[in-house]
DNA sequence: CTTTAATTATTACACATGTAATCCATTTGT
DNA sequence: ACAAATGGATTACATGTGTAATAATTAAAG
């Protein structure tokens, strides 16, 4: 038995331009992402596609052109990421893993707060 | 340019079982698997060879039988995973996802007094 | 020694993923 | 009206991954 196909890292790319504004045009994403990650034209619009067919991505046509969307939530999907990594880590320490994020990720002071209440209210 | 081949999500789970014990034999990595997932003995063997393959298990010959253990650091594995999340999620709200780990991981008395110490010096 | 049982090695196969190119239809420039 | 460009649809192809089965080898049992 197959497990249900989940978003690719080269898709999430796309995802996320959605995320940030949507509809958009394939023109649109292309023009985007061809900035950010090393990536032919083509190779984005089989992105596109896939996630389409995944019904990650709906689109309208607008005559010839289609604008697209995302279909999923983006918090849900950040959820089940970190829910795949943390399965996958599963029975051992967590702890090491948010020391990283701790220390990488840019939290802002209110941020940092409100993880220390979460924290609190653990013990 | 392909990129290098990770750990794959079946193979961490004989990771894992490397990372609490090793060496050990493929029949002992396969008798703790069996219970946990649903897997058959050749595919647990497949995932050792192919760990093998990728330079993430040794193994030293035991008469016929091979005994297995790590090549990968565990820590530095769970960090390259959790790396992996953070770029795929970058430019997006860390904190949904802290919260997430934080809410459901058990963690110890002391993680806990560990992870606000590191929360207090990033202030 | 020969048959059997246990282990490792090799092969299988469908679907996912990275990374595009080609084909086809339609719009647009001339 | 015709050619070129553009955008979507289809096809490509190597490698990874889940999930094993089969083949080959060798140790153990009789």
């Amino acid at each position: 038995m197959h497990k249900k196909p989940g978003i690719s890292e080269a898709e999430w790319e796309v995802m996320k331009v959605l995320w940030g504004k949507s509809p958009q045009s394939s023109n649109a994403i292309v023009a985007i992402l061809e900035g950010k990650r090393n990536w032919q034209p083509k190779t984005i619009r089989t992105l596109i596609n896939r996630l389409v067919s995944k019904n990650a991505v709906g689109f309208e046509k607008d005559g010839r052109q289609y604008n697209y969307y995302p279909l999923l939530n983006e918090q849900e999907c950040i959820q089940a990421e970190t829910r795949s990594l943390i399965d996958r880590i599963r029975g051992k320490a967590i702890k090491p893993l948010l020391a990283t994020f701790l220390e990488e990720e840019s939290l802002s002071p209110e941020d940092i707060a409100e993880l220390k209440e979460i924290l609190e209210n653990r013990t």
